[in-house]
DNA sequence: TGTACATCAGTGAACGCGCGTTCACTGATGTAC
DNA sequence: TGTACATCAGTGAACGCGCGTTCACTGATGTAC
């Protein structure tokens, strides 16, 4: 079987793409079955290749789910930037839509988002998955930064403060509500309601107008 | 080898008390190794018992996994109800003091945490886990009932959203960083002081005194 | 109090299974000349 | 352009291992009389 070169992804040797195969058939398997529920042998098996052919793109299992995990940050990084929008239309507005872009990937992706928090693979361990997992947080970072400008010089709270803050925010109702595998508790209201309301108290408590 | 019944947990038939041994090896694996990383015939072997034995407790791995989250559930209520200490020295500084209890719970029994939170468990497929989490729940949104009654009737939040932001709130922080079982990310400060700073943050937006 | 019986927690051997890992190999692609 | 060789992604068979699960059993404890 031969295959023309019709995709953009579609190249190389035998397989075509293994490597990316493999990287999704392991989305799709912790999706179906969580983290701890896919194997390594169960990846080549999705793949359609042997189970020895995945040794040649990934030293075990953790290297594979830590591939997972570094490519999750990097659509992650992209949706949050995309939520900025470069702070338009205002930096408020701006700044809600990031916390809505985060519920929207852990909804969207919740194989993603169990593998880049919630895996047991330490972005310590993985410079590159460090680095990946630092630029996203930039994003929000970044946002606070141009948000604090917004106060008088001597009332800025400190903009790093300021996105660890909301950082655990929508951390903590994606991993408790907002899970597009079955979230694991219901709500008298939506997850982006409870996310909107918790920031919008937050950014009053630190003497912000409702709007700019 | 027989036991005097010297100690208060020792009772019983053959091995005295296997199911709470088992449960107590179950913890004692997920802090070794995390939620995956234990085995029906590992927490056997470190009871010390036969790999059949657990039947005779457990219909599988995940009714004991559930079990060592309902008993977590169940010390983590009374750790928030400590921490709570029925609203003294007074209503805000009590409500600072359940945000610590939490985090405290978090670092001082990670494998407890990770089985309530991130095992994977569903608290809806079991009744008893269901209102044991529940029951830790309502500390909170009971302690919410109490501080909103702070301000004028007019202006008081719903004490159930308040008590879902504090709870989201908490579990982020706790869930980035502030875990016993290596964190995975460093902070500039402490997680009690970035929960503390926040938890403040708030209560300001919705209007409340710096304290009562 | 003593005896006979019922109960049931834990045993240990056995099984089939799928995983992780290795190995010499095959065969398609890339490259030197 | 063609030929010979090097490279390397993927094969498939094999292995040891530990897991989950079952089974008839054993033996200590509880109970009826």
């Amino acid at each position: 079987m031969s295959w023309k070169k019709g995709d953009r992804e579609e190249r190389g040797y035998h397989h075509g793409n293994l490597r990316e195969a493999l990287i999704k058939a392991a989305r799709d398997l912790i999706k179906e079955k969580g983290p701890a529920g896919f194997t390594f042998a169960d990846a080549a098996r999705s793949a359609g290749v042997s189970p020895a052919a995945p040794y040649r793109h990934f030293r075990d299992r953790d290297a594979l789910l830590a591939d997972v995990a570094r490519e999750g940050f990097q659509r992650f990084e992209a949706m949050l930037a995309t939520g900025w929008a470069g702070g338009k239309p205002d930096l408020i507005t701006a700044f809600h839509n990031i916390g809505r872009a985060y519920l929207a990937f852990a909804r969207a992706e919740p194989a993603y988002y169990t593998a880049m928090f919630e895996s047991g693979v330490s972005p310590d361990l993985n410079a590159e998955l460090r680095a990946a997992s630092d630029r996203s947080f930039a994003v929000l970072r970044s946002a606070a930064d141009q948000l604090v400008t917004l106060l008088p010089a001597g009332k800025r709270p400190p903009a790093l403060m300021m996105s660890l803050h909301i950082w655990s925010m929508s951390h903590g109702i994606a991993s408790l509500f907002g899970r597009g595998d079955g979230g694991r508790r219901s709500l008298p209201m939506t997850a982006e309601e409870l996310l909107e309301s918790e920031v919008l108290i937050y950014l009053q408590g630190l003497g912000f107008p409702q709007s700019a």
